[in-house]
DNA sequence: TTTCTTTTGCAACCAGGTTGCAGAAGCGTA
DNA sequence: TACGCTTCTGCAACCTGGTTGCAAAAGAAA
């Protein structure tokens, strides 16, 4: 595991190698921090949004990526770091830049302490803090 | 402060006391969780949804109630528990129920430890747990 | 090749949210 | 009470992102 050759990625999560897939996980690599279904179509205008769409949902059910909501209005996804083998505790949190629209994932920088009610099961987390990222809070304003 | 008086509510806060504006705070004030701006429609046929809307946001500008995103597609909101004075502290966590599709608000049940890389500043928190509330896990299933 | 299964592209649809605008309602003043 | 100005409402139209049904294309198997 842990590979690098998304043919084999594929093919060991019984995944059939189209061209829009191998498209789809090229442009999804080459992201540092999160992206929308809308960013794929702009870097792939001649793959069909609903073909991204099924893609994604393909991928997220292999945990190849996760999914967010960051408020922005659209679906925002990210790389699994440990392709499709991650762990419940990946919970990790999200940045949503205000100014910018980016949202960053932040791995280890919050931590939560959650002690639910009596009788509430976890399974997920979406945990998105909001505000102004580095570059943008470096940047003077007017 | 502390009102209980929705008129008096409004006049302190200088917000024009509407039909329209009673009728939708008195709806808000029933809901012991958060609620939709279609809940609001559903609950109040005769009120037009871009009513409701704008009545929202001038709420939640006078910070009487507070917005999230679930996740489930549509924002959802809640009673401000300080009527207007709630302090920046104030971040509560909600739990999404992925069976009832119920949104609930955690007060204290949990407690995040955040550290910022530098350079980032937060003006706020989206913090959903998703899983199974006590209600629906108490269920036998099928 | 033929046949069967999976995947794709297109077009249409849907939900929730958002906007421009004309008329209604509210309010201060005469 | 009537007038003039400002704010608010209802309606209809629009927008964006997401979702679906279906026929054609592609892939795998025989
Ligand atoms: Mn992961
Ligand atoms: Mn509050
Ligand atoms: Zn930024
Ligand atoms: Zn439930």
């Amino acid at each position: 595991m842990k590979q690098d050759n998304i043919l084999e990625i594929f093919s060991d999560l019984g995944i059939r190698a189209t061209t829009p897939r191998i498209l789809i996980y090229e442009y999804i690599k080459l992201q540092s921090d999160t992206f929308s279904l809308g960013d794929i179509e702009n870097a792939l205008p001649d793959t069909d949004k609903s073909t991204i769409f099924r893609t994604l949902i393909l991928f997220e059910e292999h945990h190849l990526i996760h999914s967010m909501e960051d408020g922005s209005g659209a679906m925002k996804y990210c790389l699994c770091r440990n392709q499709g083998e991650c762990e419940e505790e990946e919970f990790h949190c999200h940045f949503y830049c205000e100014k910018c629209k980016k949202t960053y994932c932040l791995d280890n920088q919050a931590s939560t302490n959650i002690t639910l009610p009596k009788g509430f099961i976890m399974n997920h987390i979406n945990f998105i803090i909001k505000g102004i990222c580095d570059k943008c809070s470096h940047k003077t304003d007017i």
